[in-house]
RNA sequence: GCUGAUGUAGCUCAGUCGGUAGAGCGCAUCCUUGGUAAGGAUGAGGUCACCAGUUCGAAUCUGGUCAUCAGCUCCA
């Protein structure tokens, strides 16, 4: 064991021990018969313990647990480990319902043992733990948070009550911790969102976000990004109805399967007039168990009848429309692949609480595309859609992971198309990635076809799915997609839907946060700050200005007749990667003063022409950092 | 949807025991005419998220609604 893995291992063991810790004092506080304890493992910044308590436990609680622990560990108790059989487990556990069900889960085989912590508390656990509590006593820990959660992470079971723990092996490990965390809120994007004034939210819009100058600036860089690539990759680009009528979502399946996600349109005839007694509502939709009832609607309101024909839904995904788009004729297997890019508005209707930033939003756009393909194509076209994340990915300087979903149970389709695809998406990352080179997730994948998942990992090392490349072998076939064989004949085309941004939401979140919102040039809402020193130069200063913006630079100037400071302050609280200083020697020389974020030393009598050119140059190719010659 | 929390000026936040609202930044006006992150003075700005209730009186207490955050579940 080296010296890391050995570090690793007794922070495992620590953190561990603590859970159990943590599930004594616990049980200490608000009693023993009041206290179901679940289970307690280990995560990446110290533990958590899952409990059904009487009552909630509040932020206000937090000390007077972590002062039962310190207390607790202050015993010097002995940890002991017995193993034992199935039915002493039960008897040793009766009560405990959660421990109960684990014993049961556990394989015929498995030995089951319990760890005690002095005489009064037991665990049931497969260890390795601590000898006595007493090496805890450097231990650091913090309770970090209480939240709900499901037991087993089923939604229909039990929700317990979650105790974070941050937990390091000493105090100086969970001091570097925290200042970490208070980096990771720093780079909070819907701090930096407002700070740079990029985008808001209102409450009249939850989860749709308005975007602001600066912002929108940022989003149509991205897009033109989109589009340049993938112009030269042969895609075509159409714009479709955001909104359609109910017969569209029936033919796709999102009607039986995403209806309660979509965002409804009443039709003309769908109104209920107030006071109309309506037999036989759901009382849940939600779920296929949910019973009828007869009700009736307040007076002064009204409703309207969602299964009525001219009810239209506004598109949650681009997919129904680009079926249409290619069944509008008919297409000669010479013509495939057909590659339908879309960048349309979607809106998904998500129960609240699900909301979050731009990470999670309920109106957003899509670097979408479907492509239409002959099943022998399938391997070229992924390839081709790879290369292309990798290009894009790479310009951003985030790494990502490829992961694989197979068939899942409830498939659809013939299986031999479906094991030549699974062939075929693997030998593609087999020779990408290498062998065991990314993940696959069995019987994890859509019940329409396979797919490749994406995960990029930010400056922070946190992953985000954004990529996602999917086979699907079901809308071509609900559609009736056909093309003309060689040899005469008709085929159905494999469609593969794909995004490399994912959402443009949810990617400006991540890059916000891991460029701490300090862009690269070519994505900098603002790619210079222009600061006469005096009105007098303001004249130059539109000249350099004039002279940027012909060639395409994002300029910003404030003409006001202020203390220079107060501008040079403006442009770096914005971040603007350069700042330009102009003042009697500048328009003298027709120079210009250059300040680039992040140093402090300032670039005199730059030629302007020579500035521009670097400008120019920095957007070309797509620079990440800020590289300037005097 | 669930658990816990939060909502006071454009922003960041104070506001004690229930007695009609406060700071800093920003903004406006004036002074300062300047060489790389806050020059000075004065002023404007609030239906304390919304709706009920308790009370002589509610930012403050109670209930409900909406929104947001940390998680759970689900997802791009």
């Amino acid at each position: 064991m080296d010296k890391e893995e050995y570090k690793a291992f007794f922070e495992s063991v620590y953190r561990h021990s603590l859970a159990h810790i943590l599930a004594k004092a616990v049980i200490e506080i608000y009693g023993k018969e009041n206290v179901q304890y679940a289970i307690g493992p280990q995560i990446a910044d110290g533990f958590y313990y899952d409990f059904l308590l009487p009552e909630g436990i509040s932020t206000e609680n937090f000390k007077a647990i972590e002062d039962k622990m310190r207390e607790i560990i202050k015993r010097r108790e002995a940890w002991v480990c017995e193993e034992l059989s199935r039915e002493d487990a039960k008897a040793l556990f009766a009560g405990q319902k959660f421990k109960l069900e684990l014993i049961d889960d556990l394989p015929e085989d498995e030995k089951i043992t319990i760890y005690r912590t002095g005489d009064d508390f037991v665990d049931l656990c497969r260890g390795p733990h601590i000898a006595n509590s007493q090496e805890l006593m450097n231990a650091a820990f913090q309770i970090r948070a209480v939240s709900g959660s499901y037991w087993r992470g089923d939604e229909h079971r039990e929700q317990l009550q979650r105790v974070y723990v941050y937990a390091f092996m000493d105090q100086k490990a969970l001091k570097d911790h925290l200042a970490l965390i208070k980096e990771a809120m720093e780079r909070d994007h819907k701090k930096l969102g407002a700070q740079l004034d990029l985008f808001m939210f209102d409450d009249t819009a939850p989860g749709m976000p308005y975007w602001l100058p600066r912002g929108w600036k940022m989003y149509q860089t991205l897009l033109a990004y989109s589009r340049g690539i993938q112009d030269k990759h042969g895609y075509t680009e159409i714009s479709a109805p955001l909104v359609n009528k109910k017969k569209l979502w029936l033919i796709s399946g999102h009607w039986a399967h995403y209806v309660n996600n979509m965002f409804m349109v009443p039709g003309i005839s769908g109104w209920l007039a107030a006071d109309a007694e309506i037999p036989g509502v759901l009382d849940n939709l939600q779920e296929g168990v949910a019973e009828t009832a007869t009700v009736k609607l307040p007076k002064g309101s009204a409703v309207f009848n969602r299964e009525l024909d001219d009810t239209m839904g506004a598109k949650p995904m681009n997919c129904p429309n680009a079926m249409m788009t290619y069944k509008r004729t008919v297409h000669s297997y010479k013509e495939l692949p057909i590659r339908y890019s879309e960048y349309d508005v979607l809106h998904r209707k998500e129960k609240s609480g699900q909301m979050n930033g731009l990470f999670r939003v309920q109106e957003f756009r899509q670097d979408d595309d479907h492509t239409f393909v002959m099943e022998s194509q399938i391997e070229s076209e992924i390839a081709d859609i790879i290369s292309i994340a990798d290009e894009i990915y790479s310009t951003f300087g985030v790494t990502y992971r490829a992961e694989l979903s197979t068939r899942p149970e409830d498939f659809m389709g013939d299986i031999e198309v479906w094991n030549r695809a699974e062939a075929a998406l693997k030998k593609i990352l087999d020779a990408k990635y290498g062998e065991g080179g990314y993940e696959i997730n069995e019987g994890d994948g859509a019940f329409y076809g396979p797919k490749i998942d994406l995960q990029i990992k930010d400056a922070l090392g946190r992953e985000w799915q954004c990529g996602t490349i999917q086979l699907d072998f079901q809308l071509p076939h609900n559609f009736g997609l056909t093309y003309q064989t060689k040899e005469g004949g008709t085929e159905m085309p494999v469609v593969i839907h794909r995004a490399i941004y994912g959402s443009f939401e949810r990617f400006i979140g991540i890059i916000i946060e891991h460029f701490k919102g300090a862009f690269p040039f070519w994505l900098s809402p603002v790619q210079v700050a222009v600061v006469p020193i005096r009105t007098v130069h303001n004249d130059y200063a539109k000249e350099v200005v004039d002279t940027l913006e012909d060639a395409g630079i994002r300029c910003e100037v404030d003409y006001a007749d202020k203390n220079m400071n107060e501008k040079i302050k403006a442009a770096k609280t914005m971040k603007d990667p350069f700042i330009v200083v102009v003042g009697d020697k500048e328009m003298e020389e027709r120079t210009v003063s250059v300040t680039v974020r992040g140093q402090k030393q300032q670039l005199h009598g730059v030629p302007l022409d020579k500035f521009r050119a670097i400008c120019q140059k920095l957007v070309k190719e797509h620079t990440r950092e800020l590289e300037i010659e005097a």
